[in-house]
DNA sequence: AGCCAGGACGGAA
DNA sequence: TTCCGTCATGGC
């Protein structure tokens, strides 16, 4: 049990917001999560947040999982006190974080991602771990399923991942499996390369393209200075942004930004 | 029934 | 280089 008081921070913003499809609400303002093999309980009341691990665990895995060791008050103070559109993304998802998620797991839930919705992302994530997935069992013994390896995956067959129900990405997945496990493309060198050539890496990846790699960039390599166009996005920048987003003035970070308005974007009515 | 969802791919122009 | 049809699945 690990208690921190955390500002710019909200749990149920950051479960709810499309970067990892591995959080499932418990009761009122607590969550599980599963992440880097490990089970996690996190409640939250106001500023008070409760991580259910040892002091150890928070500070080796959880602190970098959740960046908290970078001031998010600072990413917000960049807003221009103009920019009524950001100003508002900022009001309603300012306890959002970008984590820092393993590699290839968020290689597979992004190419999962394209052309489909959030709601579907998490139901075929989470059938991929538990028919594929390494059983777990948590310090307080619930059962949970790992994300499935690279190895496991490039092992199937697209008739073994049909019950999955990935639709056309199905094959994408098999083929990325195999290119990893080939050394074809070498995750433990992208892990060392900056944001434009981890970029162009991942896109030789089957089933990567360009807003698929800014995500992995984002979610995974922390490369926050990526930012990814998706169709909400696309609709957002059209409508509040015609003349372009101000990606200069927040040139190093860009990437937090387009998560507050990603999830303004999401929440709002 | 048609449209849309955190797009990518292969081929044509 | 840009443009276009196609690719599964499911909710509304």
């Amino acid at each position: 049990m690990t208690e921190r008081i955390l500002p710019d921070f909200d749990i149920g913003q950051i479960a709810r917001s499309g970067q990892c499809f591995r959080f499932r609400p418990l009761d009122e303002g607590r969550w599980a999560l599963i992440a880097g093999g490990r089970y996690l309980e996190i409640s939250q009341q106001g500023q008070r947040v409760t991580f259910d691990c040892p002091a150890e665990e928070f500070e080796t895995v959880w602190r970098p999982y959740f960046d908290l060791d970078a001031d998010y008050g600072r990413y917000k103070a960049a807003v221009a006190a103009r920019d009524r559109y950001l100003q508002r993304a900022v009001a309603a998802a300012g306890g959002l974080r970008i984590l820092r998620q393993e590699l290839w797991e968020t290689i597979v839930c992004f190419i999962i991602s394209q052309q489909n919705n959030i709601a579907r992302i998490t139901g075929c994530v989470e059938r991929l771990c538990e028919r594929f997935g390494a059983p777990c069992t948590s310090r307080n013994g619930k059962a949970y399923f790992a994300f499935p390896t690279a190895a496991r995956l490039a092992a199937c067959t697209a008739d073994d991942l049909a019950p999955i129900r990935l639709g056309y990405r199905a094959k994408y997945i098999l083929t990325a499996a195999r290119q990893v496990v080939s050394g074809e493309v070498d995750l433990e060198a992208v892990r060392q390369m900056d944001y434009a050539h981890a970029k162009a890496a991942l896109m030789r990846l089957s089933g990567v393209g360009v807003k698929v790699a800014e995500c992995i960039c984002l979610f995974a390599l922390h490369h926050i200075d990526a930012f990814p166009v998706d169709t909400h996005i696309r609709q957002m920048l059209d409508a509040h942004y015609p003349k372009g987003f101000p990606l200069r003035r927040y040139k190093g970070f860009a990437g937090v930004m387009q998560q507050y308005a990603f999830y303004y974007e999401l929440v709002k009515p």
